[in-house]
DNA sequence: GCCGTTTTCGGCCCGACTGTTTTCAGTCG
């Protein structure tokens, strides 16, 4: 059985709330577990250790009920409780609560009243006008049901940031310079750099906002205009993705950006603690709650700043911490973007890429990069082209016949080292000892057990020569969940041989996520943020690999390739510890 | 069910939209 994670746990505590809300228990209850599930999903720590020290209680959200519920589940895998929950509410009803629009009170009328139990049945009933009989549905309502129970069988998945975002500032970029536009960003999850995005909203500050509703839904990328308001618009771009705008009097408009980026635990949090200081926060502004006197709005830094907070990049604001940081003026220092000295995963043509090496370093000089590491892949990845021993040999004279023409800028041999599925690497001591750089990572073999996965990483690892484990996972964003393995122990093994992890930056890996790679930070893990590009293109991927890093909390001190050239190297050239 | 700068009891974020109402319930973010 694989173990429970944490993701297991938030969304066995949404099924409890999802079912008494069904039931038509206190909305105080069913919020408590909807904010215990939310903490939990975004906890760095691996649940199952916090249970094992009895320490479940340390959780905020989580009391004495919640946390015997937590436990009996991670023992046992059941828990008596949601079954029970289960038997007294209808087959089916939770199900209903997917098509947005039915909340509990409607699917629990469709389900009495007409024996509906599923999405399938809700469609049919709709098509057949039998819902516009229930009291409080009219004809409206039962057709805004179907379109929503349609688009729930056909449900679009969230978008990968690498698509969203430059939409987003694809439009950004073509409504700045309108005359009516004041201030103009991205809001929501784009704006904190989720790896996956819902929707694509974007607010704007401005005195005019019919002439904004104008430019925006006239836009050449706009294929079609799914709705225009005064103050609101949505279109369908081209590439058929659906961008939303909000137009805000710019006195408001610090407050509704603080409020449209959340994320929705984040606000929250903001909130209590403005009533605690006796004081009201909306997407309109921060007031005086007995006086209703306004005090502030038109910027986000001066509300975090009446509350008595160091203003925050939102890559932060998930309500894992941050709040309270920032109330005791120990915020992190963000790592940047200019912070990243060189990019320490590259191919090229001599395995998968598809430019030069020539062509890679000069990409790399261009971005401002002191260093690169040209890391193809290793003899046994067949498929990728993977370099004999006698392909590295070569590579290797290149690289050095390369280093004069480019001097100050140095390029790094490296090699992306295939991990074996008995946990060897690819080539031999003698050849491994060629490159400047060894990477490792896992190509093959991923329906192997945990065990074994872990075996073999934890082999690479120690191998004195590794000095960066590459996607740690194996994940692709959507497609592949990735191969079963241990990282808590992975990066305590990392820590203590002193190997950084990469934070890969293809938009569809991003791995280690976000969670995992605060974890590293607090084992004390350095982290190497790589492109991985396969073209000179790719080598732009490297924003979002940061974004990755800074939702860690990481900073430029946690990152291996923000390390002047000089410290990278003696790095290298040390030897490690021993394990 | 959780929690504490007034609290171990009595609160719990805030506002908008929609569709159905004639003053509001349900749902959402």
């Amino acid at each position: 059985m694989t173990a429970i994670r944490n993701k297991d746990v938030a969304e066995m505590l949404e099924g409890i709330a999802d079912l008494l809300e069904l039931k038509g228990d206190s909305i105080y209850r069913i919020a408590a577990y909807r904010e215990a599930a939310r903490r939990i999903d975004s906890m760095t720590e691996d649940i199952a250790n916090i249970d094992a020290e009895g320490r479940l209680e340390e959780i905020p959200g989580v009391g004495p009920s919640i946390s015997a519920k937590i436990d009996e589940y991670l023992r046992t895998g059941h828990l008596g409780y949601l079954d029970s929950l289960g038997k007294q509410v209808a087959p089916g009803l939770a199900e209903l609560l997917r098509v947005p629009g039915l909340g509990a009170r409607r699917a629990e009328l469709v389900n009495k009243e007409l024996g509906i139990k599923s999405v399938a049945e809700l469609v049919e009933a709709a098509r057949e006008h039998r819902l516009d009989k229930l009291p409080g549905i009219r004809e409206k309502m039962e057709e805004k049901i179907l379109r929503e129970a349609l688009r729930v069988t056909q449900r679009t998945k969230r978008l990968l940031l690498g698509v969203a975002l430059p939409a987003a500032e694809e439009v950004v970029g073509l409504l700045r310079d309108h005359p009516a536009v004041k201030r103009i960003d991205p809001a929501g999850s784009i704006r904190r750099m989720k790896e996956t995005i819902g929707d694509i909203d974007i607010l704007v500050a401005s005195d005019r906002p019919k002439d904004v509703m104008e430019a925006f839904t006239t836009l050449p990328i706009a294929r079609e205009v799914l709705a225009k308001g005064t103050t609101r618009a949505s279109i369908l771009t081209e590439a058929n993705l659906q961008i939303d705008i909000r137009v805000i009097k710019p006195e408001e408009y610090g407050s509704a950006l603080q409020y449209f980026s959340g994320s929705k635990s984040h606000n929250i949090a903001l909130r209590e603690l403005a009533i605690r200081r006796g004081l009201k926060l909306s997407e309109y502004g921060l007031f005086d709650d007995r006086s209703d006197k306004r005090l502030g709005g038109r910027t986000e830094e001066e509300i975090y700043e009446i509350l008595g907070l160091d203003w925050m990049p939102p890559e932060l604001r998930e309500n894992r911490g941050e709040i309270e940081a920032a109330l005791e003026h120990r915020l992190p220092k963000l790592v940047e973007e200019k912070d990243i000295l060189g990019d320490l995963h590259l191919h090229t043509k001599w395995s998968d890429g598809s430019d030069t090496v020539e062509a890679m370093v000069e990409a790399a000089i261009k971005r401002g990069y002191k260093y690169a590491a040209i890391t193809d892949h290793s003899r046994s990845l067949g498929v990728a082209g993977g370099l004999s021993d006698e392909e590295v040999r070569e590579q290797r004279r290149l690289i050095e016949g390369l280093q004069d023409k480019y001097a100050p800028f140095r390029i790094l041999h490296g090699s992306e080292v295939n991990i074996r599925t008995d946990g060897n690497l690819d080539y031999d001591e003698e050849t491994l000892r060629l490159f400047d750089i060894v990477t490792v990572s896992i190509h093959g073999g991923f329906g192997q057990t945990r065990e074994k996965i872990d075996g073999r990483i934890s082999s690479a690892l120690r191998h004195p020569l590794t000095r960066v484990l590459n996607h740690p996972t194996g994940r692709l964003i959507g497609k592949r969940t990735g191969y079963a393995v241990d990282l808590e122990e992975v990066l305590k093994l990392a820590a203590r041989m002193d190997t950084a992890v990469e934070i890969n930056a293809q938009p569809d890996r991003l791995d280690l996520d976000d969670i995992w790679a605060r974890r590293a930070k607090q084992l004390g893990v350095m982290g190497a943020i790589d492109s991985d590009a396969h073209s000179t293109g790719h080598l732009g991927f490297m924003r979002y690999g940061v974004a990755v890093a800074r939702r860690g909390w990481l900073e430029k001190k946690d990152v291996l390739n923000a390390l002047p050239l000089n410290r990278l190297l003696s790095r290298l050239h040390s030897s490690k510890k021993a394990a």
